[in-house]
DNA sequence: CGCGTCATTGATGTGCATCAAGTGGTGTGG
DNA sequence: CCACACCACTTGATGCACATCAATGACGCG
């Protein structure tokens, strides 16, 4: 057992966005010297966070959003009464605690399902800074209504699909998004339990598992442990869209 | 069958927030004279839906937000496969059409569950009125915040819930709402269908109608059709907290 | 008054949850 | 390096909540 310090979990970083590379991703494209250098502002520090680390928690005062540089995270919402639900996975140049904005308290809880690193964005510097950077100010609006859209999208695959239609409709988003990032196409490492898939998708874990194997068995994917292979992305698709007689 | 003009539906009419009794529904609070003026502005005119009219469509181009005056609406999206999904129910003083900002498009329905009125508020102007007024470009923030978070609230529901515990949700959410805009809090008026309900909640219609029975069988509400009086508020928590052996 | 729409209720079916047992991979300590 | 423990995952057997199918009833509107 090492005994590094406690704070190497807080562990910050001084850094500019204007030679990132994720920036086409997390920020406005288009922008001159003078307004990138503006922005640079904004990227006060970075944050590392270690696997199974929060990043916040409901409750935690709303400051900052968060760029995501490296890793992988997981948003969940809970009740009272001990249920809790994922409401999303983040991966690298995605932003992360929007939800924090309307009562200046983050409202779900952000855990790193890898170790990974992010960028603080204080929001008032946000807020201020869009005000003279329309550039800015249109990509804010723009994230926040993106992430309405995709919600609106799981809500359509939470109150009528199929156990085989989320799973479908997941895989084919995570790669998807990761194939934006530069990775494959049909390869993809699950960063996630298949417990943690469940609740994003409304299933049991067992049902995550049977449904892996179906996919399996029929030839569209191969799955081992985490690593899974999509052979066939046709196939996928036609699930997503089959409509079955349910629901 | 009157022969009233096809642009009754678009009809429209000048008018102003500043002495608008809605106004601290989807005005920010606290401006100045001069402020409210400005903010006058931006609402250039009022739009006149009739009943099963839309107020935009997936696809169509987007331009403006809507604050409701009046009426009540619901928004679906849809596959192309023919399936869809309420995402959900507004009424007088939300704002509307968040979701066509990221594209530029609408990607959902919004469509009138009664004949109603709505604001038509640009949002170019939105936007070059909010890099001078702060509160404006806060509230923005803060509604688009809201909507996250209420799916996120929606998405709990539907993936963890039993059909007892959705309604009870949805009941108690409608009545809260209303409440807040002057209505009863024990007394409403549905002004969508079983099968509207079931959408959104992800049951079927049947299910709605029998889980409303249960209440009734149970002293929880009284129901007449579409008048839904609750009986006993604690009851509906209750359920909503139950955590039930399902899922 | 008659028709269409919406709602209720019953009978039956099924997709997924639940319960349970066993496997494999990983990390830890001896 | 191996033994053990733990956790994630798989797979089978069973049950149940809700979907589906079907018939009837209640409004409301032209």
């Amino acid at each position: 057992m090492n005994r590094a310090p406690v704070h190497m979990n807080l562990q910050t970083i001084k850094v500019a966005c204007s030679n990132c590379n994720l920036r086409e991703l997390c920020m406005p494209l288009g922008l001159n010297d003078q307004q990138l250098q503006r922005i640079d502002e904004i990227v006060a520090i970075r944050r590392k966070i270690k696997r199974g680390g929060t990043l916040f928690r409901n409750g935690e005062a709303f400051t900052s959003l968060f760029a995501i540089r490296t890793g992988f995270f997981k948003t969940c919402v809970a009740t009272e009464d001990g249920r809790d639900q994922v409401t999303g996975f983040q991966m690298a140049g995605e932003i992360i605690g929007l939800d924090g904005i309307v009562n200046d308290r983050h409202t779900c809880d952000a855990v790193a399902l890898e170790d990974a690193e992010v960028c603080v964005m204080p929001f008032d510097r946000i807020e201020e800074l869009s005000r003279e950077v329309t550039a800015l100010q249109s990509h804010v609006h723009k994230i926040m209504s993106r992430e309405i859209v995709r919600e609106h999208g799981v809500m359509l695959l939470l109150g009528s699909m199929r156990a085989e239609e989320r799973l479908a409709a997941f895989l084919l988003n995570l790669v998807q998004r990761l194939h934006a990032r530069g990775f494959s196409q049909s390869e993809l490492v699950l960063r996630m339990t298949r417990e943690e898939i469940g609740s994003y998708l409304g299933l049991k874990l067992e049902t995550v598992s049977r449904t892996f194997s179906k996919f399996v068995e029929e030839g569209i994917v191969e799955v081992k442990q985490r690593h899974v292979r999509i052979v066939d992305t046709d196939a996928l698709k036609r699930i997503v869209n089959s409509q079955q007689a349910c629901h």
